[in-house]
DNA sequence: AAATATTCTACTTATTCGATAGACTTATAG
DNA sequence: CTATAAGTCTATCGAATAAGTAGAATATTT
């Protein structure tokens, strides 16, 4: 299940992309917009701002503003910020690999393959869409 | 990210069908050749049982063993069970569907049709392996 | 200086997870 | 019948996180 933090920064970031490029736009307009907490959204548009997706403008006429093309910001990009690894198991994740603490091997793991093609058939999708999609 | 409860839940699925039908099997078993909290353990089987996935046994030569074919137990039918909905949003579950309180419509949310593609990629996957693929 | 709007820090509540403890009940073997 | 085995049931715990919120500090423009 999605959480509210990462469906509300993809929510954001559409709307953003819906305004145009270096447009500055409140978080209170966002958070009206979109039904989104003002204090929570700005928490989510600052985390997205550190890692890349975003400037914003401080004081009279500031406001967030996207700094990507975005049919150049994939889902899966925003998802990994947000949500974390994608994969379902530490072990198949492409990004945030771990072994796994109960599995003797992943040879042995009857689970690990299942679960790679889970990953990619996720990744198939989000890794094709992005903000342009979502507009 | 998959919780530990429907990886071991699946896990011990997969040791008792490699056991064999009607062949119970120890709790204490399962959890020490599985890595698994034995308690925890308890709790997911008794969980599966009471869905209909598993049988048990009290007293002397007692344990759990599987009721159903291995071919005929599907990932997703375990997954609903332990861990909830496959889909990605509320609004996109077929066994869960719920309307989301933030959004305007389903009609007018961008991630809705995004989900269900996720959503469908995902069920692929799961609707189409069984406990026969683990073993 | 005042107004605006982001940034920062901290807190709250609720829930869930994963694990664990202990008692109770049921079934079998001797 | 007793002892043992093993599931069933009930409850608790600590940690982590989610989602939301409060208040203060900082930066920018007019």
């Amino acid at each position: 299940m999605l959480s509210k933090r990462t469906k509300y920064g993809l929510k954001a970031l559409t709307y953003l992309a819906k305004k145009g490029k270096n447009q500055p736009v409140l978080i209170s307009e966002i958070a009206t917009e979109e039904n989104i907490s003002k204090k929570f959204l700005e928490a989510i548009l600052l985390q997205l701002k550190k890692n890349g997706f975003l400037a914003s403008k401080m004081g009279k006429g500031g406001g967030y503003y996207l700094i990507k093309d975005p049919e150049k910001v994939s889902i899966a990009s925003v998802y990994r910020i947000l949500e974390g690894p994608i994969a379902m198991l530490p072990c198949v994740s492409l990004n945030y690999y771990e072994k796994c603490d109960d599995c003797k091997s992943e040879e042995e793991c009857s689970l690990h393959s299942i679960m790679i093609e889970v990953r990619d058939n996720t990744l198939e999708v989000y890794e094709n869409k992005t903000l342009l999609d979502l507009i």
